[in-house]
DNA sequence: CCTCCACTGGAAACCTAGGCTC
DNA sequence: GAGCCTAGGTTTCCAGTGGAGG
């Protein structure tokens, strides 16, 4: 039977000739619709070549519009031509989202100085000296790009940060840095620091969703690469490109469609991606990121998210009360600690945030206030995951 | 109109696990 | 080893609050 599985693959052509090009983080040689972002983000960065500091930039968009694609793509034209002319310039890097904090945010920032830091133990005030230190030493121009910068000023010293970082030329006596934020909120600028927007906006440039058509050219443009010639029934492309653009025009879920829907094509055996493979992937990505999200939970989230879903069995919704009841109990039964109301009270926010399950804070008047719960998400996804943990395997049903 | 329920959600303190410097 | 620092999760405390029932 296995050997079977390989012969079919070796048999026949398949339909990828190199899938990388579909991926989020992959940045083609092309970026259609784009050109004259990048020509903007160019000319403002430029300047560094002569040894000048370019203009801070503020990039903002929704997700999947091309921003960090575009940054990277002028950052790496940039540090090719400065090691064509040796020059000694820094471009660095960081996703504010995926470090974290504030505190690995600056750590990694240091790293690109070749500064030292430790990954916990020292004050992140400590951290911004030995930034300094080592600027001071350098000799070139330094860029730091934050991406996801919204994620950084959302966080409690996160701002405080964001303002050191702005003063980063004073504090130095030179002007040697250039900021480079990106957020994907629109709303992120009326909760900034005053000071901090208008230093790090000396330029801003707004990326526009794309709309259908667009989102086809984006993914022709990928598919030349990814695909076999032939390997696409007529109208995937474009159907793909709908699909996502009823999505808020987001780039990388129409990439990811299309991917998945290979994927599925080429799993069954088929030379052509269809239209069918397409519904499925779409299917299939949906019910992954639920999968995902909820096999990923802490423990407690788990278990509260249990105890919803027995307290909505047949369609009744329930209350953070009676959930909370059913999570004590439950926690006794296993032996562990409950965490307090108000905590449980967070996760079951924290659950709604992700889309998991639907809450509306009602008044039951002499009854009191309380959410109101129900599930968001289809039973059978929420058993499965669930059961990916043993501890919680014999408290579900069958299936 | 007033009460009062069953919470919500903000704020701050506390705890743990890591690590630095002296 | 003492005395600091950090992040991140949790507890403690408490001031709201919408509206059914009196």
């Amino acid at each position: 039977m296995v050997d079977e599985v390989f012969e079919r693959l070796l048999r026949t052509r398949g339909i990828f000739k190199n899938r990388e090009v579909l991926r989020s983080d992959f940045i083609p040689e092309k970026l259609p619709h784009r050109e004259k972002e990048i020509r903007k983000l160019a000319e403002i960065l430029a300047p560094i070549l002569k040894g000048i500091r370019g203009s801070n930039i503020l990039i903002y968009g929704k997700p999947g519009t091309g921003k960090t694609a575009c940054i990277k793509k002028v950052i790496k034209k940039l540090q090719a031509k400065c090691e064509e002319l040796h020059l000694n310039n820094t471009l660095c890097y960081v996703n504010c989202r995926i470090s974290g904090t504030a505190y690995r945010t600056l750590s990694s920032i240091a790293t690109s100085v070749e500064v030292e830091v430790p990954f916990t133990g020292i004050a992140t005030g400590e951290v911004y000296n030995r930034i300094l230190r080592g600027l001071r030493k350098m000799d070139g121009m330094l860029v730091i790009t934050l991406d996801e910068i919204d994620t950084l000023a959302k966080n409690a010293n996160g701002d405080k940060v964001l303002y050191e970082l702005t003063r980063i030329n004073e504090n130095i006596g030179v002007g040697k840095v250039t900021l480079v934020g990106i957020s994907n909120d629109l709303t992120f600028k009326e909760y900034l620091d005053p000071r901090v927007l208008s230093s790090l906006s000396e330029e801003e440039v707004l990326f526009r969703p794309y709309n259908a058509e667009e989102l086809t050219d984006i993914l022709k443009e990928r598919a030349k690469e990814a695909f076999y010639k032939n390997a696409l029934e007529e109208g995937v492309i474009e159907y793909c490109a709908a699909l996502a653009a009823r999505e808020h025009g987001d780039a990388r879920r129409a990439l990811e469609l299309l991917r998945v829907a290979g994927e599925i094509a080429e799993r069954k055996g088929d030379n052509v991606v269809t239209l069918e493979s397409v519904d499925m992937a779409l299917k299939t990505i949906e019910e992954d990121r639920y999968f995902e999200s909820i096999r990923t939970l802490p423990l407690h989230s788990r278990l509260l998210l249990l105890c919803i879903f027995q307290k909505t069995q047949n369609n009744k919704r329930t209350t953070t009360g009676e959930v909370y009841q059913l999570y004590t109990t439950l926690c006794g039964e296993l032996g562990l600690d409950p965490l307090t109301h108000r905590r449980a009270s967070t996760l079951i926010n924290e659950l709604e945030v992700s889309g998991i399950i639907l809450c509306k804070i009602v008044s039951q008047g002499r009854y009191g206030r309380t959410r109101r719960i129900s599930l968001n998400i289809p039973k059978k996804i929420l058993i499965r995951a669930l059961k990916a943990d043993p501890h919680l395997e014999g408290m579900l049903p069958e299936n």
